[in-house]
DNA sequence: CAAAACTTTCAATAATGTTTGAAAATTTGA
DNA sequence: TCAAATTTTCAAACATTATTGAAAGTTTTG
């Protein structure tokens, strides 16, 4: 396989993956082609690699720079801005586990302690505290476990999974 | 905080979190509610109790019927089928995570898996490689970790948890 | 300081995904 | 077998989200 068609297929793979996870597809194919540069991107680099518009570009390498998976490169000499992507794919891992965290284990933790303190003792009600606690407490669980992952020295998750898989 | 309301904000968070998952509202809304709920319910029950369309409710209830998460519940006398959810926070877990493998890591794997006979000894094809060899080895190995998984016993995870939280 | 180079914003538009509702298909009971 | 009950399908309407592109804003350089 020659290497255009190698990264065309790549990007375009992550792109579909990022659809399926809330991520949007240019953000992810963004993150892709820079992945596997050699060299710093310029907004024109990306635009013209991927044919999506200016706006879009920017809006979204914005994205990752918010992410913290991809950054600003000055060249000197060089007007414009370049960027390049987080090559660790751990630290990638790391980061979009945190931000995902961020917006979604977190706001239904707080549903789930906010309905802790529904009245009654009906077997409906008393179905609804239990099955409620048990959800509760997994997510609990999954919370600090994916904090763990975040905030931890590069090398705990891959210990981590060794250990598991023995 | 009365039951009616705690119904509701659950299922309206559950539903909310669907969204950024790539499930839409209504199948998460729709097992949601079949958690919570003491019975088994009809599928003109699902339509009044989230205000969604026949057609609606039928294709999400088969879509959850699908993931595994959702049976028919036949009761005698009855000629409507009746559904409820699987109550047990884990084995839900461990479909969805089952099927999200299935939908999701197995198909970039393929691609990886692919890319990896690109062609030439060139810098660019080098770090390609490496790249994409990086990223192989990882979703691998978060594809094995989800293996053991979703078809291990029932307190598999939580010992793992357990013993990771130390 | 002015013009050129570049970045950001955002209203309009396009693309995609969801929901409806009524018609067709299927199942059930007599 | 028939007709009532129920489920399924799917084209059209609606809703949401992503993308464009041109204009406004900012920074840099001479």
């Amino acid at each position: 396989m020659e290497l255009e068609e190698a990264k065309a297929k790549y990007i375009q793979a992550w792109g579909a993956l990022g659809t399926s996870w809330g991520i949007n597809k240019a953000m992810a194919m963004i993150h892709a082609l820079l992945m596997v540069s050699i060299k710093p991107l310029s907004t024109e680099d990306v635009m013209e690699e991927l044919k999506i518009s200016r706006g879009n570009a920017n809006m979204n390498i914005r994205a990752l720079i918010n992410w913290g998976i991809v950054e600003k490169k000055i060249i000197p000499g060089e007007r414009k801005e370049y960027f390049v992507a987080e090559k660790d794919i751990m630290e990638v891992a790391r980061q979009v586990t945190k931000e995902r965290q961020k917006r979604e284990i977190e706001p239904i933790l707080k549903v789930l302690i906010d309905i802790k303190n529904v009245k009654g003792e009906s077997p409906e009600a008393k179905a609804f505290k239990t099955a409620t606690e048990d959800i509760y407490q997994f997510t609990n669980k999954v919370n600090t476990l994916l904090s763990k992952f975040s905030t931890s020295d590069e090398n705990w998750f891959m210990k981590m999974v060794l250990k598991i898989l023995k």
